[in-house]
DNA sequence: AGAATCCATTAATCTACATTAAGAAATGAG
DNA sequence: CTCATTTCTTAATGTAGATTAATGGATTCT
């Protein structure tokens, strides 16, 4: 845990780094976005004084958010060694990444893409909720989901 | 904490309700949602086995999901008694419900409303980054953002 | 079993928002 | 101060996905 002074423009952190690391920002302005195939950024989160951005990954998985500053800003960066919190935070963590890549999904993702991304993340539910559902889920109509999966097999 | 069973299409949850609980299941399916002003549903998460659900917001306050079960389930209600965990749950918990309203906005409001819920809820923001800023954490394109407010104040 | 409800699919039409392009205004660097 | 870059605005056109509506097949209820 150390404290940082970065300048505006300065990059903390970028997509598939490993062991990312929580930024705290004491004061400044610091932003964490996504740069999309067609190399749109799509801001997730704005950090401002006394707030916190940062992946909430496993050491050992590649983050997927860019972190830069928009302001010159003061900033704790904090490690994340979960262990000792174990369980409690784990799970936190886990339903915080979760809420994370599906804000991701429906801002840079169209309708198939985000289909095929639930179909990898969540196979057994698809089994055991009715389309419409996984529609409403998705964030698309049911007729949609029903279009794309035609296209998707012929 | 106690264990109950519920059957298919039992509502767990209301939205309003004040010292909202949180959900652990044990065997089955729940699913959160919202309602849309049209009455459409949005759902928000669905939970099986060993997966959690519920709002994480303080006890004072009106909770924004309703749950149901999917399937016939066991659950787990676990009281929300967060003081004792103190300051580092409690900022999870704050982060939690940032990006489950986000995801709420993403999926069922207008260009329009989600602007003005991000004008209400980050006031100082918008004085200190540019308005494509604004527009790609909103999720839509700066020419729209300016085509709103123009309508807006005419 | 028969009735009622729910669900998936298709097709036609509609709309919110994206994209593109171009000029005006603001910001910033030397 | 001035030129360059970034940002904002406006308008024209394009498109992904919504909406509506109709049909047939599944489920569930009594």
């Amino acid at each position: 845990m150390k404290r940082i002074h970065v300048k505006k423009g300065e990059i903390l952190q970028r997509r598939g780094e490993l062991d990312s690391k929580v930024y705290h920002v004491v004061s400044g302005l610091l932003r964490s976005y996504t740069l999309d195939e067609k190399g749109k950024e799509h801001i997730f989160m704005f950090a401002h004084e006394n707030w916190t951005v940062g992946d909430n990954l496993p050491k050992d998985v590649p983050c997927e958010l860019y972190i830069d500053a928009l302001e010159e800003s003061d900033v704790w960066v904090l490690q994340k060694d979960i262990k000792r919190e174990a369980q409690n935070v784990g799970a936190f963590l886990k339903r915080l990444s979760v809420l994370q890549k599906r804000i991701i999904m429906l801002m840079s993702a169209s309708a198939i893409e985000r289909f095929e991304h639930f179909e990898k993340t969540y196979p057994d539910i698809i089994q055991r909720v009715p389309q419409k559902m996984i529609a409403s889920y998705l964030g698309i109509a049911p007729e949609t989901l029903s279009k794309i999966k035609r296209e998707r097999y012929k």
